[in-house]
DNA sequence: TACATATTATAGCAAGTGCTATAATTTAGA
DNA sequence: TCTAAATTATAGCACTTGCTATAATATGTA
């Protein structure tokens, strides 16, 4: 291998890596933005204790939480209310949830069992590019 | 759906939150101890700095990680000498080289692009259970 | 050898997630 | 209504990854 290649292949993974550590701060912000939403579908609203249950995390845990995400503009809540999605929250939790889909069905067409592939999905969606996605529709509506 | 199946999507979907909090906190040792090997291999040993420079990250973020991957008997060093695998940590050296190879293989098969593959399979291989990894080699070896 | 350069270690900061304990507030039932 | 239970907020802890600035050590070269 020749040494621009060398550098080439270096370029390449410390991108990736970089890429990554972006991946898994936006992994958490999915998760709760996604998990807000299916609470909304569900029940009208989002409220502390539910997420804290469903995420398997401390209710203060929680509401730290959705302060930075509030902060951040993808949620809205008054004191001892409930949680509610903003434009900007929505989007992300729309796109999320359809991603997640795609990629249980990719497993389960693969031969992977329900639970494990809601279980990997979990993980897997935060870093899968539009184009492996693609990928995956493809493989699924050939 | 019944009440016990509500229950039961919550305790697989709560359990799959607990299972991706775990699996983060491994993906950064699964990264670092990766390249430690891959460096070893290049060039004898793995320093800090060559480390550093392909994580993308800085110096004493390294030492500090290294500090910890050594509490925890990941690796062995000396101050101010090069960082080299103990047996634990070559285990889980070999693991994630392993997996990532058949990840980034699989993708390209599935027909990601060679950089696209290798950038998505950096945050994929961290999540990605044996049962999935099987149907993975499965689809490329039939 | 001695000095300049490269490398590693340390100190100290910021920001984040996680926890428990406890205070404040809301909700629901007698 | 009024009180008990449920819920949310706050305080404060530990630990982690990231950073910059700087000190200590090692390495290579004149």
């Amino acid at each position: 291998m020749s040494t621009s290649e060398d550098t080439q292949k270096l370029d390449t993974q410390t991108e990736a890596f970089r890429k990554d550590r972006e991946h898994r701060k936006r992994a958490l912000n999915d998760d709760y933005l996604e998990l807000i939403g299916d609470l909304i579908n569900e029940t009208g609203e989002a409220r502390t204790v539910d997420i804290a249950n469903r995420l398997g995390v401390a209710q203060p845990t929680v509401t730290k939480v959705i302060a930075r995400l509030k902060r951040e503009e993808f949620v809205i809540s008054e004191p001892y209310r409930a949680i509610y999605l903003t434009e900007k929250g929505k989007l992300i939790a729309t796109k999320a949830k359809h991603k997640h889909q795609i990629i249980v069905s990719f497993l389960q067409a693969l031969g992977v069992e329900a639970a494990i592939a809601e279980r990997d999905a979990e993980g897997i969606e935060h870093h899968v590019s539009e184009e492996t996605l693609q990928a995956f529709v493809t493989f699924l509506y050939p």
